[in-house]
DNA sequence: CTGAAAGCGCTAACAA
DNA sequence: TTGTTAGCGCTTTCAG
């Protein structure tokens, strides 16, 4: 009784060829005549042909796929679990033979064509990266297509290059989710107010426009009365809000679309109104835990970082292992969180990502 | 130059023996002394090894890891995108060597006894099911793990059972963020209702009593004015709701806790009350769409079922590959839809999953 | 108790 | 243009 053979062997033996002939067709390699492939790939088609990925990675050890990876590494808040969504999927792969290159930039937008170069230099097949500052990154980002490495980008987007993939929540639509929110909390003819994080940034302004587009759809009569911008810095953003909370003793309802709410908190706390004015923010970390309890914040937009992290790269070494196509763009919907649901979320209940000292040599040594 | 040796081989040389008794000792296997292993065993530790995942699995195709699958096979709504959850993530496995036996049985609960046995006679490692009627399906889940076979609950749990986990959105909790939702909607003092599938399933119950708890804490005075059941029948939910708002003539809201939302819908347009009832309801699919556009629908809870499918595939993958441990829950944040983003859920783009053919085969033979 | 060796399905280098 | 062969790291079987 005959052994059963499978894979490329059970190809070659009804193709009455070798296995490397088989190989050769089947990954459009040179030396091999049209009209056999055509009969090998037709076989190959009929038996349902499937490679088996374990043998693959571990055939090709030595010239394995490499992916790197350029994310900023900002202590606390969001880019920590996009941190953990990508080093959690990047670990069960690389049990499967597939490298990983980090090159971590301190913050957003600073110093990534730099991070960028050099990944391009160790010869990754595909980058993954935060495009901070698209304007300097769209070139090398067309670069690196031309040369057949994929860039995806994460979080942030580089929409005037040429990359070959996009996972995010989209600014725009996180904004007017929040504007339907807040529309149907307020009763009609209600007045809010919007505290940006600086309007010059591309993704705040977009959150801005949607929720001005969305509010008023929801809130007949409704309108934004006023629009601060609070630079990310904390006594900045508290002394404005307070102001704005003066200004405006009608108001009803606060819309922050920065990460950084705490200071609207205590602004809000400091005029007696918590609970009073509805508050939606952006984001989710441990310390907003108190103020979703006591009511002062009614909702917050999530954007799901840490999934956000796992797609890319889950996207990403799906396409270079399996050359299946990059899905172009992977929008993601926001969460809504609320009292309800809120210690389901991971920022409530895991430290952030353990970022593992190893990951980060590269880049301290640079510093 | 010497070469570079890797993994157990390197154990082996720097053990001094040979790369099968380094195997006897990392799988705790008979026939090794204690000393040694433990030898070896330091030695791993030190190098930090990690098993490299395709060779295994590439070496022990034949024996190689197997996990059953019963989950309802329903047309529409839920269970489909359960089952592209599953599939999806049971594709990318299959290519890794993992195998799966699909058992689907018909509706929820329905012969599930039958196929949960038949699949521990296949000998899987591990099964993946929807615990339908919890009360029959406790035993044989405690039969399977004292066999050492993994059980997973998804989407339905079988709490009593001795199964390893749990991957769900929990229904109180489902029940609670509506309940917050709607409280937050309403101006105090707001009377509401809820349609229920049937009060005697205890998801349902669970949801409404999840509803009924946190409704009057975000609507100060507010209060349930009735709750009906609707048996999933199409009739049956048109005519008790369109009785129920000419009974409550000052009802403001509305929560539907089953899939089955379309009836409630028509009943509102009906009365001229649609948009004007703040209606939530649960879960999502295709035809629920013009219903947001109109405004009828204000929100709707999803509960993720293609995560829950892929997540649940997922945990139980790595852990019989890995040994990791398996988390004995996963309880998964519900989603809340609203019109802004609404066109972000795979409902709204994809087809239900296209249940390959091969995948029911077995269960086609039996019926 | 331990070592040696075959082979999983695939890739890649070399021979013919 | 095609065939042959040596591994990749691991499990498993059979000798010692």
């Amino acid at each position: 009784m005959k052994k059963e053979r499978k894979g490329i062997h059970l190809i070659a033996e009804l193709a009455n060829v070798s296995i490397g002939t088989v190989d050769r067709a089947l990954h459009g390699r040179y030396g091999i005549r049209e009209a056999t492939r055509q009969r090998i790939l037709q076989i190959a088609r009929q038996i349902g042909y499937t490679p088996n990925l374990a043998a693959r990675a571990l055939s090709t050890a030595k010239s394995a796929i490499r992916i790197g990876v350029c994310i900023p590494r900002e202590i606390h808040f969001f880019y920590d679990h996009l941190w953990g969504g990508v080093l959690d999927e990047a670990r069960r792969l690389t049990q499967l033979g597939v490298m990983f290159e980090y090159r971590p930039v301190r913050a957003l937008g600073e110093q990534d064509t730099k991070a960028f170069k050099d990944l391009l230099k160790t010869g990754v097949n595909g980058i993954i990266v935060t495009a901070g500052n698209p304007k300097d990154l769209s070139p090398l980002i067309d670069e690196a297509e031309e040369k057949r490495v994929r860039v995806l980008c994460v979080s942030t987007d580089a929409p005037e290059s040429r990359r070959s993939s996009i996972v995010c929540v989209e600014p725009w639509r996180n904004g007017s989710l929040a504007g339907e929110l807040m529309g149907k909390f307020l009763p009609p003819n209600s007045k809010v107010a919007v505290v940006a994080g600086m309007l010059t940034a591309l993704d705040h302004r977009k959150k801005t426009d949607g929720f001005s587009d969305a509010f008023p759809r929801h809130c007949p009569g409704g309108g934004i009365v006023s629009i601060i911008e609070g630079h990310e810095d904390e006594d900045e953003s508290f002394q404005k809000t307070f102001d704005l909370l003066g200004r405006f003793p009608n108001l009803s309802g606060l819309y922050v679309n920065t990460v950084n709410c705490l200071p609207v908190c205590r602004a809000l706390g400091a005029r007696g109104l918590a609970g009073k004015v509805r508050l939606i923010t952006t984001d989710l970390f441990a310390e907003m835990s108190p103020y979703f309890a006591k009511g002062t914040i009614s909702a917050s937009i999530y954007q799901q970082p840490y999934r956000q992290g796992q797609i890319a790269v889950r996207i990403m070494s799906d396409h270079l292992m399996s050359k299946s196509s990059l899905p172009p763009t992977v929008y993601l919907s926001p969460g809504v969180v609320m009292s309800s649901n809120l210690e389901l979320f991971r920022e409530m209940r895991l430290a952030p990502a353990n970022l593992d000292e190893s990951v980060f040599r590269y880049a301290l040594a640079q510093e």
